[in-house]
RNA sequence: GCUACAAGCCAGGCUAUCGCUCGUUGUCAUCCUGAGUUUAUCGAAGGAAGCAACGGGAGGAAAGUCCGGACAGCACAGAGCAAUGCACCGGUGAAUAGCCGGCCUGUUGAAAGACAGAGAGAUAGUGCCACAGAAAAUUACCGCCUGAUGUAGCUUUUGCGGAUGGGGAAGCCCGCUUAUGGAGGUUUGCAAAUGGGCAAGCCCUCCUUCGCUAAAGCUACGGAGGGCAAGGUUGAAAACGUGGGGUAAGAGCCCACGGCUUAUGGCAGUAAUGCCAUUCGCGGGUAAACCUUGCAUGCUGAAAUGCCACGUAUAGUACCCGGUAAGGGCGGCUCGCCCGUGAUUGUUGCAAAACAAUCGGGGUACAGGGUAGGCAGAUUGAGCCCGGUGCGUAAGUGCCGGGACAGAUAAAUGAUAGGCCGCACAUGUAAAUGUGUUACAAAAUCCGGCUUAUGGCUUGUAGCUUUU
RNA sequence: GGUGCUUUGGCAGAACGGUUAUGCGCCGGGGUGAAAAUCCGGAGAUCAUGGUUCGAUUCCAUGAGGUACCA
């Protein structure tokens, strides 16, 4: 039952400055337009997430926030399969996303593009 | 109906599905602490995570960071300088460069009024004022007046200044004279013979004319020097304005009226200020040029600060320091003040102490190592809103009653779908249909202002247009 | 969160409050068989809006953009 909620609450989210930093310095990278996706296997069992969009990109915070929002959505909606794998496994994931258009974002090609990244991912799991 | 201005209000609403965060309550088989005793895979109670229910969850500007505070830390030994800010008056308020009212000035207007004002000082000083113009600030180009010396002309007076003459019987011929002409005399010559004559610039005298020299006077030109600032094609700006007197010519030099301004007094006003009287004056503009005057300001800023946890290198290199230390603080600078060194050994010495060495200590700079988690600060406060009421022109404020008030921290407050209300656009006579969909924009310690961005609605005022 | 600096043609970059220089680039012409270089000529700018001033690139205010710094 627990996996079939399409949580994303403070525990799965990448919320240390530490961790990220480490993501950034040793992780993998790849990018699927218009998101850069930063990951590294860890030591926990859960799989956090985080979104970050560059301030060069939209002046404005709300404009931000709002592809910050779309893109925690699609996630949040799609990672279910992913941490079902990792928990079977016993392993941890940190990801990151970056977005790197200058548009504005719509709902739809966002969720395409992540399903299509947790794809990767859990091929890349697999290996 | 449109436009402009002013004031006020709202900042979409509903349903479904899936979420985020905070709080409260409950639950809790997992984990932690673990009363109790029977020492047992016993467990009261509490807590953590999870779960469930309920409740709260962006703004009028949250923005810009332009002002002002609260709050916190450091400093508190002062003086001077510097720096920064402010600058009509009164009120308001915790405070401000905010707000309210008033005064003054300017623009506009017939006026009432409206709008704007960084609104101390240009007579403390320095600088600047392109082009044009005579000149851009106590000066002088033209000009007006006076005017030594000079030049020219005129008038008067004095003095000076013209031609040797020769030849021929004569007419005449030659020579000379750049002052004209006349009168008289004398002389010479000629002709004639009665008398009267004729001729002569170069014989004499006088007058006149002309020229020269000198003196005096007048006029004109020029003008050393002096006086004046009235007038002068400019310019953004021109030396208080108009009229009269005055003068060599002129000038606020004087007078009258008017304007501005200083001071004193009176009256009105809390005051700025206004009116009246007397009075010093009238030497441009610019201080959002430097500056001067007055007043104010200690510095830093939640990345402040306190506590807990974790980790590292009590290490390295160079230099400095023995009390008037190195260095640090007040503090941006100077003065001044304050803080800031111990032990052992040795030498000298009666001692106090001084000096030296060693060890430690301190400081500056460099290069490096580590951490960057949690809690508090921190979400209820000089507060805000609504209603009533008192005071005040108002900003505001007193009292009474009621109500609401987020708290994230890689950073929540949402996503998707579908209607609805409203709005915009298109089609349409209309009914309606279709499309799109709210603008500007997101708390980051808190609060008061200001500024800027922006959708819609309501009311009022003004103008225009249409219809009646 | 806080604090500075800065904005001049396409680019770089000067300018006492008094006509916005200069270089590279661009356009046209000349030149060449065709080009290059060179030569001649030309266009093109003070971030925006207000204010002070007779007059602002310059001084002041407000806004917009750029950039740097503070653990």
């Amino acid at each position: 039952m627990l996996h079939n909620k399409h949580t994303l609450g403070k525990k799965e989210r990448l919320k240390s400055r530490k961790a990220i930093d480490a993501l950034f310095s040793g992780g993998h990278r790849f990018t699927v337009s218009p998101i850069r996706v930063f990951y590294q296997p860890t030591k926990g069992t859960t799989l956090k997430f985080g979104v970050a969009v560059s301030t060069k990109l939209y002046k404005k915070a709300v404009d931000r926030n709002r592809v910050k929002r779309v893109i925690r959505e699609c996630w949040r909606l799609q990672k279910n399969q992913l941490q079902e794998k990792l928990t079977g496994k016993g392993a941890g994931l940190d990801v990151f996303f970056v977005y790197t258009d200058r548009e504005l974002p719509r709902y739809e090609p966002i969720f395409r593009t992540t399903g299509i990244i947790l794809e990767k991912l859990n091929e890349r799991m697999n290996g």
